[in-house]
DNA sequence: GCCAACGTTGGC
DNA sequence: GCCAACGTTGGC
């Protein structure tokens, strides 16, 4: 199993509107960026735990976890001429963008802020601490992420 | 709203 | 295939 970070606008479609969503699941649709289109259509894997952080937003951070519940398919708002991720240059035959489907497993009950993330010292290899990094679909070492999500839990817990 | 960093586009 | 121009991302 692998582990994951997906980067999102909580405005726009947040942890919070995840664990509201029939079924508690979404496809993650709307990645327009080659190299993480090729980790959502070759690497992320079902059962793969993800990170969801939020992005351009007040509390910037991880929010919560989520499970793939579905690995790489054709994302079909490429193929629909009136969304907004419309690509004429895509087709059925030959799809350029990919998406998974995700489900919500929890919400912290404090984002764990991007601060903090960088002012832990084992936080190096996780995209998010790295300067200009804009990538929305990175991979979390094992290591890293068992850090992170001891960091968030403690924090939920109050102290 | 600013601006640095980055990705994409397109002329040559 | 180079690279300048442009658009976007995203923290602050």
């Amino acid at each position: 199993m692998a582990y994951w970070l997906f980067k999102t606008e909580p405005e726009v479609f947040g942890i919070d509107h995840l664990q509201r969503r029939p079924a508690q699941t979404e496809p993650w649709d709307g990645v327009r960026n080659y190299q993480a289109r090729n980790f959502l259509r070759d690497e992320v894997a079902l059962a793969d735990k993800v990170f969801i952080y939020h992005s351009s937003c007040k509390r910037v951070g991880i929010a919560g976890v989520a499970e793939v519940v579905r690995a790489g398919y054709p994302d079909t708002s490429q193929f629909d001429p009136e969304s907004a991720y419309f690509d004429p240059k895509a087709s059925p035959q030959s799809p350029r963008w990919y998406r998974v489907d995700v489900k919500f497993v929890e919400k912290f009950d404090q984002v764990l802020s991007l601060q903090d993330i960088k002012a832990m010292p084992q936080i190096s290899q996780t995209g998010v601490v790295k300067k200009g990094s804009r990538l929305s679909i990175m991979p979390v070492p094992e290591t890293e992420w068992h850090a992170l999500y001891v960091a968030a839990t403690r924090r939920a817990n109050g102290r």
